[in-house]
DNA sequence: ACAAAAGTGTTGAAACTACACCCATGC
DNA sequence: GCATGGGTGTAGTTTCAACACTTTTGT
């Protein structure tokens, strides 16, 4: 077995993207540094690979010792590697997008992680290329978003239309007619009307629905087409 | 600043999953090994990072030593990093995807590195998880080759409909309606009559075109919602 | 009773599918 | 002249976009 020489090893980081949405805004979970480097300053939660999990495992860990939780959908972004993207030793990182119920979210354990959740638009400049990776990770929603149903990942266990369409609205950031919205919606068969109703509402009261969690994994890698046209 | 512990470097491997197209058939080039390990089996091309390259230098490095073509299609696919994936030292492999066009690779080259094109349906099993590689580099040409117009990549500089077809058909296995395929290209506007013909048809010779890479730019990343329900 | 939000139906336009005929070429 | 493959047009269907009125509820 030929050896490779340790000068070629680097190493691997974890960063994650963790959006949330509270029914108004898109909203990021970003950390205010306390340890150097770049103390003070703002960055995307993440950690070093650990030498005994695999990357999948230590983004969750990452995930789960800020949120509490588990079983949160994550996927692999990208990677970077510039040669001289950090100052130290050569790192590469591994991007993580990852969507959360920001409701479900241990908010003390954030809290201790000095996190907070900042509305896309006024997020601060952050550390390294982590703005950069920011700015993927939008698109990627905004892609993601118009051709599979993810947007689910983002609300509680139940939810009125009303609330979806607030929120493909904060993704696209566009109007979206209101009765094709739901037509739409309803169409795919991917809703189970709860028989309740939204009880917070002042107005009229909307139904509640939740996800067919059988159909949702039936379907999830069909196109959905879904807002495509807010991308061209 | 802080220093790390060297125990959780790693080495970065890139992996390049490399398509053509015959003008019949989809193929891979893949290398069957010289070299322990695995020597004599089958794998995909690939290399060590350097510590002086970016993660897409270091996949333009070995895409370019092995075809002699720069200036090639190529993104980031995925990144394997299982604990276990590598007997020796800990890899993680940064996975590319990659476009060539068969024709303007340097076969010389491709033949010094003991590599050749062999059809997707007839790949031999891969070493390490390899295999699994490719099944994601296939679901992703066809994912992203209903979206985006990247079926030119694996075409020479002037091509015709029909050859374009085909090349859709072998990429979908599935059958394409001459007439239908060929208006909604050319309402895409992305080609431009050359004025000449395909001298090797045997029949009626079919026009060629080439890209309009202005329009090709501009468009490469709207919708095109090209072959999206062959995915269904 | 009125303001605010939810629910629903229709119509015209556009896109897509399915399908058939004519043309150019080499043998 | 015939077999092979290239080029184009049309009609029916489906999907999508635009749009207005009615209902529920809290005050």
């Amino acid at each position: 077995m030929v050896r490779y020489p340790d000068s070629l090893k680097v190493f691997v980081a974890i960063d994650c993207i963790i959006f949330g949405f509270d029914g108004k805004d898109l909203k990021l979970l970003l950390v205010k540094r306390k340890l150097e480097p770049e103390s003070g300053n703002w960055s995307l939660m993440g950690g070093f690979l650990f030498p005994n999990e695999d990357l999948e495992e230590g983004a969750s860990r990452i995930l789960k010792d800020l949120t509490g939780l588990t079983n949160i959908y994550c996927e692999q972004l990208t990677v970077k590697g510039e040669k001289n993207r950090d100052p130290g030793s050569r790192t590469v990182s591994v991007v993580f997008f990852a969507l959360i119920k920001i409701e479900e979210s241990d908010q003390e354990s954030v809290k201790n992680h000095n996190a907070f959740w900042i509305e896309l638009d006024k997020r601060p400049s952050l550390i390294f290329d982590h703005n950069q990776m920011v700015l993927e990770a939008i698109d990627h929603l905004r892609y993601k978003a118009a051709l599979h149903p993810i947007g689910f990942e983002l609300l509680s266990e139940t939810f009125t239309i009303p609330q979806l369409q607030k929120l493909y609205e904060a993704i696209y950031n566009v109007p979206i007619d209101r009765r094709n919205f739901s037509r739409k919606l309803l169409s795919t068969s991917l809703l189970i009307d709860t028989g309740m109703k939204n009880i917070h509402s002042t107005t009229k009261k909307a139904t509640l629905y939740r996800l067919d969690k059988v159909r949702y994994n039936e379907k999830f890698h069909a196109f959905w087409n879904f807002m495509a046209d807010a991308m061209k």
